[in-house]
DNA sequence: ATGAAAGCGCTAACAC
DNA sequence: GTGTTAGCGCTTTCAT
């Protein structure tokens, strides 16, 4: 890793770029920054609490007292110091989300649904990414609590545990989502994966598909995409079958990894007549495979993922998959952190898409 | 707002599931929490300052006041309370990332840089997301500044004048993102999208294309996406060119989008030699109809796209693209926020990808 | 090497 | 309707 803080001022070409942007203050006083409640209160004329209250819009004051500690505040930037109001009060419009990754779009959609619904019930999301490392999620959890957060939102039923204990012993609201099969701490909203799995090998099974490879990520790590592919198998069994091949790399899920999967599946066992993907992801690395190759989809080989990604929905076949509430079961969740009751589990629908591809 | 400690013991239909789980405290008392600093002095039988410079290895003390204080931490479950740090000493280790959208993987890729290496320094990333709304920034950045946080990273140059006072005003190292077209407030980390659009205009130029159209999507939000537009009819104006046709739509990009745009514009003006699209989402969209109309690429449309994305890499014909440096850029930005010194631009290098759609 | 004490900026009783 | 006061849990001088 080079020095990349060695950052020399700016060239002469940016001289100009800065010419309107006046003088960069650097020190922590640039201007709202450092203004205090007090500061606005004696601008204003007013007791401290009552400046409070007014900027809170809580508790009651004349509107005449209100347009003067408001115009104080705005006349010298104040900026509430939320770090003191949460210490002082209990709190902290902080909520932890914890996803594994953020570069399989399926947990950026999580997260945004869940940052919708928190951001217009006036919370912060605090991220966490885990890298698929249960201990990395260990250590993330408690440095999101040390935030005393309002609820943690967390992907996925396993952890450590100690992640375990600290997230019951927590007293906040904890959400396991995108995981229905298993035992939860709190709420748990999402849905079988398992089910996924076996209405997969129901449909290729049903559309008469019987040499069935499967070409998967990192099961080990992702544990979900371990649950479908269980479900899935459990269904074969059921039928007499079993998978006739598998490529299972050690990476993580992308499309590269999926047409390279489907390559070596195929220079494996080349006479299967379907393909089960750990995800779209891996599925679309498929497709592109055959459509390189001129593989007849579905006739020479039909495909199916899981998720139900746009790029699988707009492609020229539109893939056989399972669609996930991911943004779904963010919103869910969100909602949950400011609720109260018992825990319970809710599980939000996945539906299969009839694509063209099997 | 209900008390949401308020937690009773989950119903029959649940007993089953967590049978293993134990009793669910919901109280605030479930263990950790609610466990103070002084809390494990007294334990330990020390002062709260000795505790304190332990806990954070920081001063002295003997190696048996250590081994106390730790272990009395550690049978007590005490869970440090970084609001009550934060207050009282200075630096939340709380960055503020402030993104238009999740929904284009770019953003995530560009959080995921910026938190990694946050992580790594011990900060935590607090979002913010935007939805292409100036003024919906202006709300975030107030938020996230009431957070006293080390320093906010922020795509994009434009901002509110509010926004941009609060951001000077702040007295916070600022690092605004992905963009280098524009004046920046302290640090500016990214790429000339104008230039961008520039280098692809001439690439087409290059190979020949002149009935050149473009497929955007709502380039009144996406200010970017509109500089790049803005060097790429630049650059065919030095040619005497300019663009053939153009299909805008209002929405987000997507690959839907580029789908039907190019549909709109190849019905417009049946013929172009080559497309340029307002990113590799828009552009993907644009060959699945290309793939489906069994149109010619390149030699009867040529497609140019932008961002250099996984999915566009590997399409059977990679997508000529201009690949960005999203991830460096997000690494890039969170190392600066614990930099001192001047404010600077800090150019990436994006780079060429001649696919096989050009 | 360790403890006592003074806040950090705010909220929340509690008086007035 | 408004001000006073006592903390929230921690870090940080400053003594010892």
């Amino acid at each position: 890793m080079a020095d990349k803080d060695a950052l020399s001022m700016h060239d002469d070409a940016l001289a100009g770029r800065r010419a309107s942007a006046g003088p960069h203050v650097g020190s922590p006083m640039g201007s709202g920054a450092g203004v205090t409640l007090t500061d606005v209160a004696r601008e204003a004329g007013v007791g401290e609490s009552t400046a409070s209250r007014v900027l809170r819009s809580h508790g009651s004051f004349s509107s005449k007292t209100r347009a003067s500690v408001l115009e104080a505040a705005a006349r010298l930037g104040y900026v509430p110091n939320r770090i003191a109001g949460t210490l002082a009060s209990t709190g902290s419009k902080l909520v932890g989300i914890i996803v594994p990754s953020l570069a399989n779009i399926v947990f950026p959609d999580l997260l945004r649904g869940a940052n919708s619904v928190l951001g217009k019930a006036g919370f912060q999301s605090v991220i966490g990414v885990t890298d698929y490392d249960l201990d990395g999620e260990e250590g993330l959890i408690s440095s999101l609590l040390s935030w005393r957060p309002t609820g943690l939102l967390v992907a996925g039923l396993e952890h450590t545990p100690r992640a375990d204990a600290m997230l019951r012993g927590a007293g906040i609201r904890i959400v396991e989502m995108l995981d229905t099969d298993g035992v939860g701490i709190d709420m748990v909203v999402g849905f079988s994966n398992r089910e996924a799995g076996r209405v997969s090998a129901r449909h290729l099974l049903g559309r008469g598909y019987r040499r069935i490879g499967y070409v998967g990520h990192d099961l080990a790590l992702d544990l979900r995409a371990a649950k479908r592919f269980e479900g899935f198998r459990a269904v074969l069994a059921e039928a007499g079958l079993q998978v006739a091949a598998e490529a299972i790399g050690a990476a993580p899920s992308s499309i590269e990894a999926g047409r390279d999967g489907l390559a070596r599946l195929l220079a494996q066992c080349p006479d299967l007549d379907a393909v089960y993907f750990s995800n779209d992801d891996m599925a679309i690395g498929g497709y592109f495979l055959c459509l390189a190759r001129g593989i007849g989809i579905p006739g020479q080989l039909a495909l199916f993922g899981h998720n139900g990604l746009d790029v699988a929905r707009c492609a020229p076949q539109p893939l056989s998959t399972i669609r996930t509430p991911r943004v779904e079961v963010g919103e869910t969740s969100a909602r949950l952190v400011s609720s109260d009751g018992p825990p319970a589990v809710i599980t939000l629908d996945f539906e299969l898409i009839e694509g063209a591809t099997t």
